[in-house]
DNA sequence: CACCTTATTGACGAGCCGTTCAATACGGAG
DNA sequence: CTCCGTATTGAACGGCTCGTCAATAAGGTG
């Protein structure tokens, strides 16, 4: 006997949250049709009434994560007056951050990152996502550049951008695996120290 | 009727390797006794016989993989007139290099990175073999801040170390999806004027 | 009220998978 | 040669999964 009815998107709405939890607590692989129903409240056919298969239930699953996930906001919390590098490094502390206070995100997002080494549709979706997240950098790191001509002979700004991205994504494998002992400023004082001599104590104000 | 027998020692080895093929190629989660077996060219009876249940088998290959992974050798072929920066930044461009030209063993760490999460095994097996590879990077970036006690302030050696690992695995993720794109090159060239305008040009020997 | 589209259910089949087990062949010890 | 432990096989079992489908309830429309 059939429940009641919902809208299209609401219903939607519901199950993917449903295999968010699921998805998120229990790895990607092992989420299966019966147990995101069981965890939506709903029977396993409605979900293959909304989305058509497993398979599309996981994409809709990573546009929705991509979705909702909000990734370097421009206006970054800093003095206007501060230097290009203590910017770049206030971009890198808060990313770091927010990886570390997400672990759901992150162990959802690295399992679809996994899933796109085989899966070629999942692989382009990230590309595309992740270059974008690159180019949020690269203002940042052309700033740095550009005020120390001398310094960085030869760095471009894709490569200063793309080196913070893959900073931040080594933090953020590292903080999956061992979330007690990351310590995010300890990170952070070596970035400051490598990234400039000036930018060291200009925003040491975050409680460990 | 049962085939030629062989040594245990040897029965194992070639399961493994079987494994390794399998695993690499399909991933950890969708590898199954079957296609082992399959790959192996014996029964899938056999495959419990030596090794008891499939987790095992997987932890096996967990071991195999790492005993046969080699890490950040200590004779990094570098000058011994070179400062403690350009030492640093060479053993850097090794491990990144050699990362990409394994992309099997990339794939097949971080899958069982990813499976580490949730299996308590697993975690504590990865948590100690990249502690050790973060030890091995402590002298050199200890050396680092030996020869610049002003610069770095607060900056401790396990931070530093710490630093290197994670934008190695960093470099590593960006690889697995993008293998074409990664230009080693790029991320080098930006980490030596991030480490130190003196190791500039020290080492620009290797081929893009 | 009558009707028709749509949402929802739960049972079902086909297909894998991991593991167990009886049967069987091998190879060395006596 | 005989015997016995051990390696090996392949079939069989139980369990879980995905996707299909007929039956059924819900809700809007006339």
């Amino acid at each position: 006997m059939p429940g009641s009815k919902a809208p299209e998107e609401e219903r939607r709405q519901q199950i993917l949250a449903a295999a968010f939890q699921v998805a998120g607590t229990q790895g990607l692989a092992e989420t299966t049709i019966l147990q995101v129903a069981a965890a939506a409240g709903v029977s396993p056919g409605l979900i293959i009434f909304h989305f058509k298969s497993r398979r599309q239930l996981l994409l809709a699953l990573l546009e929705e994560l991509l979705a909702t996930t909000t990734v370097l906001r421009a206006e970054v919390p800093v003095e206007a007056s501060a230097t290009p590098e203590t910017k770049l490094l206030a971009a890198l502390r808060q990313e770091i951050q927010r990886l570390t206070g997400e672990p759901l995100r992150i162990r959802l997002t690295f399992d679809y990152w996994m899933a796109g080494v085989r899966d070629a549709e999942t692989r382009e979706r990230l590309k595309a996502e992740f270059s974008r997240y690159r180019q949020a950098f690269r203002p940042l790191a052309e700033a740095v550049l550009q005020a120390n001509p001398d310094r960085f002979p030869g760095v471009t700004a894709d490569g200063l951008a793309g080196l913070s991205v893959s900073l931040i994504k080594g933090c953020a494998v590292q903080s999956m695996i061992d979330p007690e002992h990351f310590d995010v400023n300890e990170y952070f004082t070596a970035a400051s120290g490598l990234l400039a001599g000036a930018a060291r104590d200009g925003s040491t104000n975050a409680a460990s």
